[in-house]
DNA sequence: CAGCATCCGATAGGATACTG
DNA sequence: CAGTATCCTATCGGATGCTG
């Protein structure tokens, strides 16, 4: 783990993204919004297994609705994350891949999914544990 | 990029988290929607520098409103995230620390962040050339 | 097929006031 | 200090119907 601070490392976990003592937002948000909302995520994991078309990634990532896909592929795409590309057919054919750029937060996007499965059992666990112990509050 | 795949690899980016062909949600959404959402990871990223009080938590995410830091910081808690101590004082003191589990997380949340600060440029140039190309479309 | 438009309920999340 | 309790708005996101 290596970030690119100019100094001293304080502590065993001197995580600062910024470089700032105190990380303000530093445009991590820009990222999590996009990486944060419900469907970014699994799209790009479908997307990083070759180009789609509007249907068959409906079908893959399989419970987004069309308008939340129209809206997802679209941010996407103004992000410059993913390509998308009409062909003048009849009926029309678009396709979407991703861009060099959104290919390079597919390694982070495994991370994320590999971490969530090797935590996901202790995860549960930690909840069921909370619960018992805390019957009335509801956290979700 | 390689993940434990069992066969032949399709195309040059096969990621697949789940193993499945079409990796319906198989437990993503779980750590996704606590990373995902909008104050959980800032509040890892403080907590990844030490041990901190409520107080000191508000101030440093800085932006969080006290209800929201409450929330975020009590399911953290129940997934096992995060450590709450209560210091029988008067008043009350308590601090929250980051737990094993909650640790191992940081260096996704790091490299989340990294990639976010060296890509913000490209996509922030790539948001105004898609808003020129499409100044009626209000995707945000 | 690939969408846009519209309606509408659910949730997130801020502001504010009060408590042990 | 470290919350809890309310209220209220904005956005999210599903369902449905229509178009090129």
């Amino acid at each position: 783990m290596s970030l690119t601070h100019t100094g001293v490392t304080i502590g065993p976990a001197d995580l600062d993204p910024c470089g700032q003592p105190d990380h303000a937002d530093c445009g991590i948000r820009e990222v999590l919004d996009r990486v944060g909302d419900k469907w970014s995520v699994l799209v790009i994991v479908e997307l990083a297994n070759g180009a789609r078309r509007f249907r068959e990634l409906q079908r893959a990532v399989d419970g987004i609705s069309q308008r939340m896909l129209t809206l997802t592929v679209r941010r996407l795409e103004r992000d410059g994350l993913v390509l998308r590309t009409v062909y003048p057919t009849v009926p029309a054919q678009v396709d979407y891949r991703l861009t060099a750029t959104g290919e390079s937060l597919t390694h982070l996007v495994k991370a994320l999914a590999d971490w969530s499965l090797g935590h996901r059992d202790s995860i549960a666990r930690a909840r069921q544990a909370y619960d018992a112990e805390h019957p009335d509050n509801d956290i979700r």
